[in-house]
DNA sequence: ATGGTAGAGTGTCTA
């Protein structure tokens, strides 16, 4: 089974990629993040063509997560336990849904940005991590991944220079701390062995042109998920040209 | 410190 995740900048403006991308590598479920649509108003003619579901969520034009699926979609859930409404514009239901998935539970999950250390959207960003670790932490009875766009740079190599981040979010010890949380609890980075280098790269300053990027998304797998992973790559081609989104897509194969 | 680009949708807000 192949599974991969991309936060799409717009489904609505990218659905003919993101078809594109189906039929490229053959994915059996796509998690999608900034679908910055209703579902209301996703355009799933194509998808449903091609044998696959969908389920998603958003709430705003800046928001929405989804799951596509030609291998099941089942027992959807939005939000996770224990997350409750905050102050923030966006609402958090819209940032993570989960399913299951040709006998896999998935999880699209977008991590609030944080925008800055010292703004209320940060300590927004850690609650909300935490508030996933704690649900999450009883989910690894069955195969489980946790893909999406963590909004958190792990280590220093995984921005193009530490430098410019002094007083940036993704890189402070708490964020990482957050990250490496779900590590402790026994969930696996199942990507990074076989696909290194960056996910984003911004859309000022050529940054794609000059590799100089960020590598923020992330499939987590439970034990017996990561023991089944064969390969992961990134689709950097997705990247090039005029239409892209900031995102490449991350590609990981189930034996 | 600021600004640069892109997408939502017409005002700025978010990333």
């Amino acid at each position: 089974m192949r599974i991969a995740t991309w936060n799409v900048n717009s489904l609505r403006s990218r659905i003919d990629r993101v078809e594109a991308l189906l039929d490229r590598h053959e994915i059996d479920v796509l998690a999608l993040q900034e679908t910055k649509a209703r579902e209301d108003q996703l355009p799933l003619m194509g998808l449903q063509a091609r044998g696959y579901d969908v389920a998603a969520v958003g709430f705003n034009q800046w928001n929405g997560v989804a799951l596509i699926s030609r291998v099941g979609l089942d027992d959807v859930e939005v939000g996770f336990p224990g997350m409750p409404g905050y102050g923030d514009p966006v609402e958090p239901e819209a940032r993570a849904i989960g399913a299951t998935c040709g006998g896999v539970r998935i999880w699209s999950l977008y991590v609030p940005n944080g925008r800055k250390p010292d703004d209320p959207h940060y300590v927004y960003k850690l609650d909300w991590l935490a508030r996933l670790r704690e649900a999450a932490s009883g989910w690894q009875h069955v195969p489980t991944a946790l893909v999406g766009d963590w909004n958190i740079c792990p280590t220093d190599d995984d921005v193009f220079d530490v430098t410019q981040f002094k007083t940036s979010t993704h890189v402070t010890p708490a964020e990482r701390a957050a990250f490496q949380g779900f590590l402790d609890d026994g969930w696996a980075e199942v990507t990074r062995a076989h696909a290194p280098g960056y996910t984003y790269w911004d859309y000022y300053r050529q940054r794609f042109e000059r590799d100089r990027g960020l590598k923020i998304d992330f499939v987590l797998g439970s034990p017996e998920l990561a023991a089944r992973v064969t390969h992961a790559f990134i689709d950097r081609e997705e990247r090039a040209g005029q239409g892209a989104s900031d995102h490449a897509p991350v590609v990981v194969d189930l034996g």
